[in-house]
DNA sequence: GGGTCTGTAAACACGT
DNA sequence: AACGTGTTTACAGACC
């Protein structure tokens, strides 16, 4: 809901964007990104505005310099500190000024400069800020008629070419090719021109030293980052710098120079939190980028020289040697005024990739929480394929039924190559916070092992009141088999409940129930009298059998099963087939690790396994007795054709119990609090 | 619409 | 008596 919601509001992304950096605080008129459309007129606007704000700026801070008659005074409150709220007033007005004049720069005149210097009313650093504005409006003006020049020459050439397109009359054809041609590249010409025109009437905007959108950048990474797993953050940047390069080369390639900036704005702030994180940011950012770009420049690694040339922003001096190169950096590039702006630009067009790729995490979140939610719905849907192993949440593919699923000893996290469809329902299932009766949905839906599911999805479960989307036999089992012995107390089954899934933390009484009921139930749970009392263990066997009969009738499908179990020709189809699988990268349970490889390498393990435990398998059903152990731990294969399209679906492999390193439970469970707690 | 599976609730029995 | 454990029944929802 909460996605959905927020995308929505998200349409209205670029207002919305705008809407808040003026909110922010300081209205920064003529964002070129604003205003990205229409190029040119945001220019012209952009520097109108700016210009006019910059005058009345200067205007305000001389006026307030003369309307104080004792500007020494003030200044020399400013620097004792003192508190008088009459000097907090003073300062303000200062202040006031200052920072006005900070976000919109404007040339102040020599004259007025002057009297600003006389009448010693800045600080140093105001002082410092202002001449450095100054700098950054003067390089601005000039490329601006450095500009206004280059396109001057633009439209000449085109005048001289058609010109000379009339003189020449040629053939038609040849004229028309040439006019074409021509045409083209003056285009060509054009669109570059207002590409760099753009580039730079933005840096310079950013020079002005706007810095809400910047700021924009800082956290709204930082929140979205938080809480994901390691898996799904590269996962996520995987996603979100290939959708940054295929961006960035359309700005390249194409037209708008800024397009890639602007881009991020239309991006719809699908959460209302981003926007608000990007806004407050602004001023952190700035300052944490001003330490870091700093620092950039550091010796050996040389980013600012690349081929023999300068890579100073501005700068392409060619060089035969290294050395050469860093008597130029050192000559040319040294700290100064110049290069602190440029430095500074610099810094702001970071900020705006850094925003562009908050945006398109953002963005990316926003998907595949509103898929998460949408999933929720019964039927599994076409798009979550991929979805689901990429979403984050839930990285895991539940155990959805593949066709071919291996019933493994389910403690292996094994990754289960799990047909898409079935994946993202799971993942659906779990999503939801569905409060009432999950039902068993795709997970329980022909047992399909949870193990991998579990293991994967671990933390998401244990810390998040989401329901899991598997059934209590699966659960139980699922416990049963962790257990290093396979064999579980009522008390520790409940443990391993509430230590693995917060959801199951409250409610004791009707789950506690549920679970009592399903291992009275099912006669895949077998009972195991000890002499410290009784045990549950599992029978793999009954387990796998239920299947078949969720399977709406097909004998032809219990019979596969049942051959399968008979571990006879079909594990080997069944490997085969989970290599195929293993192929489909959708199926590569998520960029999350290895798993094909895991994958693999277990199927290798179960098969051997499943030929070795054979003997063993068949008695562990019907007659527990002493050692259940040897029954729940053969690793039994199984061919699950469930539905037509599952049948070249892949195969679930489970490695045998014991393989999964993450549930100790064993140990764990007098660390549990025990059931008591939920109740 | 019926059968099956699952979840939930509840009653009951038994042992500690 | 209270509680935990285990069994069983009943019902409802979901799915096939």
């Amino acid at each position: 809901m909460m996605q959905e919601s927020g995308t929505e509001a998200t349409s209205n992304g670029p207002a919305n964007e705008n809407g808040g950096a003026s909110v922010e605080g300081v209205p920064r008129e003529g964002r070129p990104k604003s205003a990205a459309p229409s190029a040119e007129v945001t220019a012209a606007d952009f520097l109108h505005l700016q210009q006019h704000q910059a005058l009345q700026m200067a205007r305000q801070i001389l006026l307030q310099q003369q309307q104080q008659s004792q500007p020494q005074q003030l200044q020399s409150q400013q620097n004792t500190g003192r508190k008088s709220p009459k000097a907090n007033d003073k300062q303000q007005s200062l202040q006031v000024p200052v920072s006005v004049a900070m976000m919109t720069p404007q040339v102040i005149t020599p004259q007025q400069m002057q009297q600003i210097l006389q009448q010693q009313v800045l600080s140093p650093q105001q002082l410092q800020v202002l001449l450095q504005q100054q700098q950054a409006l003067m390089l601005q003006q000039q490329l601006q008629e450095f500009y206004k020049k280059q396109q001057e020459q633009l439209h000449l050439q085109l005048l001289q070419q058609q010109q000379q397109q009339q003189q020449h009359a040629g053939s038609k054809q040849s004229k028309e090719q040439q006019v074409s041609a021509q045409q083209l590249a003056f285009q060509q010409q054009l669109l570059q021109v207002q590409q760099v025109q753009q580039q730079h009437l933005l840096n310079l905007q950013r020079q002005g030293l706007l810095s809400i959108q910047p700021g924009q950048t800082g956290l709204p990474l930082h929140s979205l980052t938080q809480g994901m797993i390691p898996t799904e953050l590269q996962q996520l940047w995987k996603e979100v710098t290939n959708a940054h390069v295929k961006e960035e080369h359309n700005n390249s390639s194409s037209n708008n120079g800024h397009r890639g900036l602007d881009l991020s704005s239309p991006a719809p702030p699908k959460n209302p939190l981003l926007n608000q994180h990007a806004s407050t940011n602004g001023q952190y950012m700035s300052h944490k980028r001003e330490g870091s770009t700093l620092e950039e420049p550091s010796p050996h690694s040389h980013p600012l020289y690349g081929h023999g040339v300068c890579k100073w922003p501005g700068c392409e001096a060619v060089f035969d040697d290294f050395h050469s190169f860093l008597k130029h950096l050192n000559n040319e590039h040294a700290l100064d005024d110049r290069s602190t702006a440029q430095c500074r630009v610099q810094m702001q067009v970071v900020q705006q990739l850094e925003l562009q790729l908050a945006k398109d995490k953002e963005r990316l979140q926003a998907m595949m929480t509103h898929l998460h939610v949408k999933s929720t719905e019964p039927k599994a849907t076409p798009q979550p394929l991929n979805l689901v192993s990429n979403v984050t949440l839930s990285k895991s593919a539940p155990e959805a039924s593949p066709p071919l699923s291996l019933p493994q000893t389910p403690t292996t996290p094994t990754a289960p190559l799990t047909p898409l469809s079935q994946t993202h329902s799971v993942i659906t299932a779990t999503n939801l916070h569905s409060m009432g009766p999950m039902r068993r949905r795709y997970s329980e839906k022909y047992n399909m092992p949870i193990s991998p599911d579990i293991s994967q999805n671990k933390e998401f479960y244990m810390n998040t009141d989401v329901r899991p989307p598997f059934t209590y036999a699966s659960l139980i089992r699922q416990a049963i088999l962790e257990s290093p012995e396979k064999q579980l107390t009522l008390n520790e089954i409940y443990n391993w409940f509430t230590r693995m899934f917060a959801y199951f933390r409250r409610n004791a009484a009707t789950w506690k129930n549920a679970v009592r009921h399903n291992l009275s139930l099912h006669k895949c749970f077998v009972r195991v009298e000890n002499v410290k009392g009784a045990v549950w263990t599992v029978d793999e066997i009954e387990f796998q059998k239920r299947r078949p009969q969720k399977i709406s009738g097909s004998p032809a499908l219990v019979k596969n099963i049942q051959t399968s179990l008979g571990y006879g020709p079909t594990l080997s189809a069944a490997f085969q087939a989970s290599m195929a699988e293993n192929n489909i990268p959708l199926y590569t349970t998520a960029s999350i690790g290895s798993p094909t490889l895991n994958s693999l390498a277990n199927a290798i393990r179960e098969e051997m396994n499943g030929a070795m435990d054979h003997g063993n398998s068949n008695g562990s059903d019907s007659s527990p007795g002493r050692s259940p152990l040897p029954a729940m731990h053969h690793i039994s294969v199984k061919e699950e054709p469930l539905d037509p399209e599952d049948h070249d679906g892949p195969l679930s492999l489970v490695t045998t119990a014991n393989h999964s390193p993450d549930f100790d439970h064993h140990r764990d469970y007098d660390d549990e609090q025990g059931h008591d707690d939920m109740l």
